[in-house]
DNA sequence: GATAATAATGCAAATCATTTGCAAAAAGAA
DNA sequence: TTCTTTTTGCAAATGATTTGCATTATTATC
């Protein structure tokens, strides 16, 4: 058996996961709680560097690899801001847009009920059903 | 003097670039000309086959320097819609999101007061000044 | 219009993020 | 433990875009 410290909640996400026919390799357990653990919104550079630290062996090319296969099965979700790499966060369920802070790169989280409405009527009035959208605001702090 | 045919009104556009210290080369000339009369956005790979037709001996270089060189004056937008390469449409001015038809590849041009207002209250109450944002709505016809 | 100074071009090579082929290693089922 | 199949690491390939450099073209000037 692995250890026991908390791993925050992976178990059944690791679960699901075996579940769908996916083996549950170390590196996927290291990535898996990187992701849980953290609250930013990690490339896979960053990603890869943080798992190399809890196992040495690992290769960007799992982390892609990984990345890709978390995506399809729905656990994650991945967004590419403008310019950079894109950049991965546990899928939480909970739809909602991003506020990139431009001097620091960090992701804000944020959530509007009366956009997501207006643009349902919008993309109605033009003909069209939305499958998803994106939504980011780019700024800076007020002083 | 080049050929006097329609040019869709860049007269006044190069003269604005030429105003700015740059030069208006042939290559220039036909890239601009094309972006003016196509109402689509297209990407630089069909930005170049088409300039390709009005002058054979333009390069792919060219139209990426081109497209640099016209968003740093305001002359363009570029976009990077999911996936895909950058795509670009003429600056007309006034601002507006996509709606981007996931069959077609197709790209719609709307525009809603409401929606920009609601992001700016978001960003205010998140203590953030928008410095650019994006809204992209990624849909399918509805039949 | 000729001329000089400088910007822009074409080409090939470089870069960046990401993907892929392949043989070796590990996971899960039996 | 053994077998089958997935996953891995590595290196090489990819796709989009950028860049170095020698050459060519544009524009201000005479």
């Amino acid at each position: 058996m692995t250890d026991r410290r908390d791993n925050g909640g992976t178990d059944d996400l690791e679960a699901a996961l075996r579940g769908a026919g996916l083996r549950i390799t170390r590196q996927r357990r290291v990535i898996l709680a990187i992701l849980a653990g953290g609250d930013d919104h990690p490339d896979a550079l960053a990603l890869f560097r943080r798992a190399a630290r809890q196992d040495p062996s690992i290769s960007l090319s799992t982390v892609y690899r990984t990345m890709k296969v978390l995506e399809e099965r729905g656990a994650i979700q991945r967004h590419t801001f403008e310019g950079g790499p894109a950049r991965f966060e546990p899928a939480d369920g909970v739809h909602h847009d991003h506020l990139i802070d431009l001097d620091s790169g960090e992701v804000i989280e944020f959530r509007s009920e009366r956009i997501e409405k207006l643009q349902d009527e919008i993309a109605r009035e033009l003909g069209y059903e939305i499958v998803s959208h994106r939504l980011e605001l780019y700024g800076r702090r007020r002083k």
